[in-house]
DNA sequence: TTCCCGATTTACT
DNA sequence: GTAAATCGGGAAA
């Protein structure tokens, strides 16, 4: 694949109104992860990611269809970018996926950087290349430069957008619980965290 | 209006 | 390994 096919053949919106959420989960690994603001262009490969099912699942914050200003985004169609603060200081990165109402959405876990590395070094406040810059939830949300302000923006440019990148074989993928939902009882426990095998940004 | 706690990270002991 | 940091969302009163 060509350079010019991975960063900037945007990925089209149905890719992410699949009904699937765990589908798009795991498609997401190895798509590349852009941002501009203020002329910055920052860029990670997606090498960590976890599904959240709105209707069904106890971890989700919009479990049970409940509605809330916070998760009104998630019921928005595919595309849309949903970004909230956690415990007093972080802001965590998902995507909503299937078609409106349809309340689901992945939360990227980890990146592998792949362009604007001074810039994300810069936001991090750290000179390292190391997992420490963006392989976390709450990381690489700062070194891509996204805050809750960005929640309910469209995921085709020109601020946030995703390109194709390398392609994933099921080979290079490892399913497991998700990390720090515990307080969802049995649902803690469903397979929906996707990560690829030995890549040294995935957070745990 | 009060109160609990979180889809985490970082700094310590 | 443990605990502090830090504050808004949302349920309960």
């Amino acid at each position: 694949m060509s350079r010019e096919t991975k960063t900037s053949k945007n990925i089209e919106l149905d890719f992410y109104q699949r009904a699937n959420v765990t589908r798009v989960a795991r498609d997401l690994l190895g798509k590349i992860l852009w941002t501009n603001f203020h002329g910055k262009i920052t860029a990670g490969v997606i090498v960590e990611t976890e599904a959240y099912c709105g209707a069904t699942d106890r971890a989700c914050h919009a479990f049970s269809n409940k509605r809330t200003p916070r998760t009104a985004t998630m019921y928005l169609p595919g595309g849309h970018a949903y970004v909230y603060f956690v415990y007093g200081m972080h802001h965590l990165f998902n995507i909503v996926t299937n078609k409106a109402e349809q309340a689901d959405a992945v939360l990227i876990r980890a990146i592998e950087p792949y362009e604007g590395l001074a810039v994300m070094q810069r936001r991090r406040k750290m000179q390292t290349k190391g997992k420490e810059l963006t392989g976390g939830p709450a990381r690489l949300t700062q070194a891509l430069g996204i805050e809750v302000k960005h929640d309910k923006e469209l995921l085709s440019g020109p601020r946030i957008w995703l390109s194709a990148g390398d392609r994933v074989t099921n080979g290079m993928i490892r399913v497991s619980k998700r990390i720090g939902v515990e307080y969802a009882g049995e649902d803690a426990n469903l397979p929906w965290r996707f990560y690829i095998k030995g890549n040294k940004y995935v957070s745990k």
